[in-house]
DNA sequence: CCGGTTGTTCAGCG
DNA sequence: GCGCTGAACAACCG
């Protein structure tokens, strides 16, 4: 689940904010004292924060994880919290208990989704890995947090770049480019998967035709983190340093 | 129906 | 301590 899903999820818990916990079960860590009220939710990268009265929960739902609003599934849940207007089951996901200087230590400017993400502070950390290829540096949550694999590649498309470009190989107005994208994909990525159209705007992402140019989509791991890439080497790549990853 | 995967952490090694 | 690799975890979709 990527940082656009997370504000999604901000979204549903909102009615539960400021209420009273009447039952939560599940995995619950063993430092948690007691979840008597829910003051508020938060979304930062790709962790939900529950903000209790005398504990805070970090919820990470990592690639398979869910959660369900006012109904339950087949199986059961991680954890289950009920309030007095509802109920909300976590599914397949990471729970973990923080502390109040763990959670004033997030840094929200580089938060792709929040209000207070600076595309100064952000263009300055990637700036700083100039070796490192941009399709890792995309996915480093310490520099663009919240961005997953599904937005890594379609950002690369709509900046028609290799994914094993290095970030130095970026002039300098390319790089700022690259991160002003990554900000305003996430808020595309939002809207669309609102409005339940997320996977007919992928342009390359799980594609065998490019969404642009009607070429075929190259599919490979790439980078240190090896994750999968899908790029166009007819709409990506073709700048005279970047050539050598397309013909490779 | 089977395989890939919207992700992270940790053990082990050199 | 560092970089790197592979394993482990997990459930849904096409």
């Amino acid at each position: 689940m990527e940082g656009p899903s997370l504000v999604i999820f901000k979204e549903d818990m909102a009615p539960f904010a400021g209420k009273k916990v009447i039952e939560a079960w599940g995995s619950i860590p063993e430092s948690v004292q007691a979840l008597k009220k829910l003051k508020k939710v938060l979304s930062w990268g790709k962790h939900g924060i529950l903000v209790f009265d005398s504990d805070i929960l970090r919820i990470h739902f990592l690639m398979f994880g869910s959660y369900l609003v006012n109904a339950r599934k087949d199986r059961e849940p991680k954890l289950s919290l009920v309030f007095p207007n509802g109920f909300v089951n976590f599914y397949t996901c990471s729970v973990k208990a923080i502390s109040p200087a763990e959670l004033s230590a997030y840094d929200w400017s580089i938060d792709l989704m929040s209000p207070d993400w600076n595309e100064k502070a952000v263009r300055k950390k990637a700036a700083e890995k100039p070796g490192r290829m941009v399709c890792d540096v995309l996915m480093d949550q310490t520099v663009f947090a919240g961005l997953g694999n599904i937005m890594k590649n379609e950002i690369l498309y709509n900046r028609r770049l290799h994914p094993e470009a290095r970030i130095g190989d970026l002039s300098s107005k390319e790089l700022t480019l690259l991160v002003r994208e990554a900000r305003s994909y996430s808020f595309a990525f939002y809207h669309w998967k609102l409005a339940g159209v997320l996977r007919k705007n992928w342009a390359v992402f799980r594609k065998r035709i490019c969404g642009g140019c009607g070429q075929s989509v190259t599919k490979r791991e790439t980078g240190i983190g090896a994750r999968m890439s899908y790029y166009c080497s007819h709409c990506q790549g073709n700048s005279p340093k970047l050539r050598s990853f397309a013909e490779a």
